[in-house]
DNA sequence: ACCTGAACACCGTTCAAGT
DNA sequence: ACCTGAACACCGTTCAAGT
């Protein structure tokens, strides 16, 4: 096909992917996405994905961003509840893609792009949780531990799911109301 | 080779499959632990592995419990310490096979066999917590919240690697000292 | 620049055959 | 009962070739 008569544009292409990545990685996990079932599903040959991505893992970082630049947007519009309804939104947030989060921890240790892109990750989280306790006037000297708790704790609703009211008990618990 | 020759007892030769399993497993996960490699480790060829195993989950399951035995009788020899020290003590040891500890729960969704076990081991392990938090006074309609807050941490000190001094503060905060 | 068909070295698992 | 060689259908990735 020549190239003046492209009918879409490169980038496109590329989200096209991405997309489809997404939902195979959050319905199937990462290992059921083989570069086969992800081009079929993005209508391109298998070894064209790596025109695009330098590899799989890299498919996996492109829909990690675009996840977390929609969510920390829909966080951002979100500060008029009390913080244990916030801190249950986050929860809820994560668990539907907690598939995700499962992959990750176990990319980490194979792949250096996949624990970096982990630690930013908590980097931010951190950062938002601090602040969440330093406005509740938790002491100082105890915020460190509190907020490494609250994340360890998210992080296990995700992979034992719990019903919402106990879910909410835990939340109200970590945040001290 | 007659039978009557044998050299070896046939649970021997098992055995040996899942110590070099173990090792293996912890050292380099799940992934980078093929049946090939491990054959070799074990000195058979790939293929009688499934003559002890039904599948590689198998392998994973009689590691974990023999892992998990060895463990158990550890912890009953312990009861001398502070609570804070006996809950670190748990983090450390866990903290030695956190791969195993990941494979799990990367598995779950996988393997119902793997699902069985991780809830057998939850369901032994809440119990051990609840014991030491009723021990401790905690209010009966609090203890369940704080069961689940503390395995939370405890697998999140795992996937996220912490000083000895935060740790200690993590558990500290857990039970309450 | 963008995309492909064919190949490479793997993988977990199965099966028929040997002792 | 215990173990194997050879095969099966996959896998992620690369490469030379096409437009």
């Amino acid at each position: 096909m020549a190239r003046t008569k492209r009918e879409q544009a490169p980038e496109e292409k590329r989200n096209e992917i991405v997309a489809a990545a997404r939902a195979l990685l959050v319905q199937e996990g990462y290992d059921a996405t083989s570069i086969s079932r992800l081009a079929a599903a993005a209508g391109v040959a298998p070894n064209t994905i790596y025109w695009y991505f330098k590899d799989k893992d890299e498919v996996l970082i492109a829909v990690l961003d675009a996840e977390l630049t929609a969510s920390m947007s829909d966080y951002l519009q979100l500060q008029t509840t009390s913080r244990t309804e916030r801190l249950l939104w986050v929860a809820n947030q994560l668990a539907q893609v907690s598939r995700l989060v499962s992959t990750v921890h176990t990319r980490l240790e194979q792949s250096p792009a996949i624990h970096a892109w982990h630690e930013r990750f908590h980097e931010l989280s951190e950062g938002v949780l601090r602040a969440e306790f330093q406005q509740a006037g938790v002491a100082a000297d105890r915020i460190e531990a509190r907020v490494k708790i609250s994340v360890f704790a998210i992080e296990g609703l995700l992979s034992h799911p719990l019903p919402e009211a106990e879910k909410r008990a835990i939340c109200a618990a970590l945040v001290g109301e």
